[in-house]
DNA sequence: TTCAATGTTTAGAC
DNA sequence: GGTCTAAACATTGA
């Protein structure tokens, strides 16, 4: 589900709905979504009973100070020296519902045959209880996902936060930043490359399709053989395209949904991505869609050369 | 019944 | 070391 943009949305509606709110009791349904301390290998999981134990007691009382991001990874800083890590991988959901708004039934996927449900749903695996009677739920239909509990001082350690590349929306990643990133990848098929969280942090598939489409390029072009124009394009490409999206609250294609429960709406200006067989907005031709590198990408081959 | 799905890591091959 | 492939996580829906 998330990429930058979606992760960028939950961050910016969640943190001020929690800001400052006091946690009075976690629920944990699943504890293999929970994990404690920074070295935790992702799939070898055991969600034992001392560290759900851990979990539950060390939130408890906690205040939320704030909530950030880092690439697609969702941290929320508690008072005192802990921090909660959050990554929605394909299908994690955050929803947050006030007080008066528990019983609110929210569509959970963005397909018509779903109905609105009342939370907790059959997927939701950890809930905040809130002192003022607000809640949070976690929800993860395919439990890729997790949050763990880790202290502030520890997260430089945590093995998910390093090597990363630049954040693509910041200032400082700039058109010279990118054009050394093409240097030390020269070789890379574009499509591999812009969605290398090594490379540059948050680009997913359906940014990449679009990415690749807005500056005219082929997926499977190599990244050091692009002209001078191109790498341009390219650069403006991944400005734009993220910038936009943001705006639009993200894509909701099958299951992100925003905090609150509300889609977003990035979806309905998607070029490429998801559209194969249709046809090319600009040019009628239709779209294709090909495995690169073990994931499907969609491409118009008149427009992107 | 088979396939693909928004993410990430790892192992093995070349 | 860089790059590619497949597999792993678990479930749904077309």
């Amino acid at each position: 589900m998330p990429e930058l943009p979606e992760v960028q949305t939950v961050v910016s509606e969640l943190g001020p709905k929690l800001k400052n709110k006091t946690i009075r009791e976690v629920d944990v349904r699943l504890p293999k979504i929970i994990s404690v301390g920074p070295k935790t290998m992702p799939n070898v999981r055991t969600a034992d009973d001392a560290s759900h134990r851990l979990f539950k007691r060390h939130l408890k009382g906690k205040r939320i100070k704030g909530v950030s991001r880092r690439a697609k990874m969702i941290i929320i800083d508690l008072a005192g020296e802990d921090a909660l890590l959050v990554h929605l991988k394909m299908t994690g959901q955050l929803i947050y519902l006030g007080k008066k708004d528990l019983g609110k039934r929210i569509r959970l996927l963005n397909v018509e045959s779903a109905t609105p449900q009342l939370l907790p749903a059959k997927w939701t695996h950890v809930i905040f209880d809130f002192t003022d009677g607000s809640r949070l739920f976690y929800n993860d239909m395919r439990q890729f996902g997790y949050i763990r509990l880790v202290r502030d001082k520890e997260i430089g350690q945590v093995r998910e936060l390093q090597d990363f590349g630049p954040e693509p929306l910041e200032q400082s990643f700039t058109l010279s930043v990118f054009k050394a990133l093409i240097k030390k990848r020269p070789q890379a098929k574009l499509k591999q490359f812009l969605m290398d969280p090594t490379v540059i942090a948050g680009i997913g598939n359906i940014y990449s399709d679009e990415i690749l489409y807005f500056a005219k390029v082929r997926p499977d072009r190599q990244a050091g053989r692009l002209s001078e124009g191109e790498v341009k394009l390219l650069y403006k490409g991944i400005k734009n395209i993220l910038r936009q999206a943001v705006k639009k609250a993200g894509s909701s294609v099958g299951d992100f949904v925003r905090p609150s429960g509300e889609w977003g709406s990035y979806g309905k200006f998607h070029k490429v991505y998801g559209r194969a067989g249709e046809r090319c907005k600009a040019c009628r031709t239709r779209i294709l869609s090909i495995k690169f590198n073990g994931r499907t990408g969609s491409f118009c081959p008149s427009c992107q050369k």
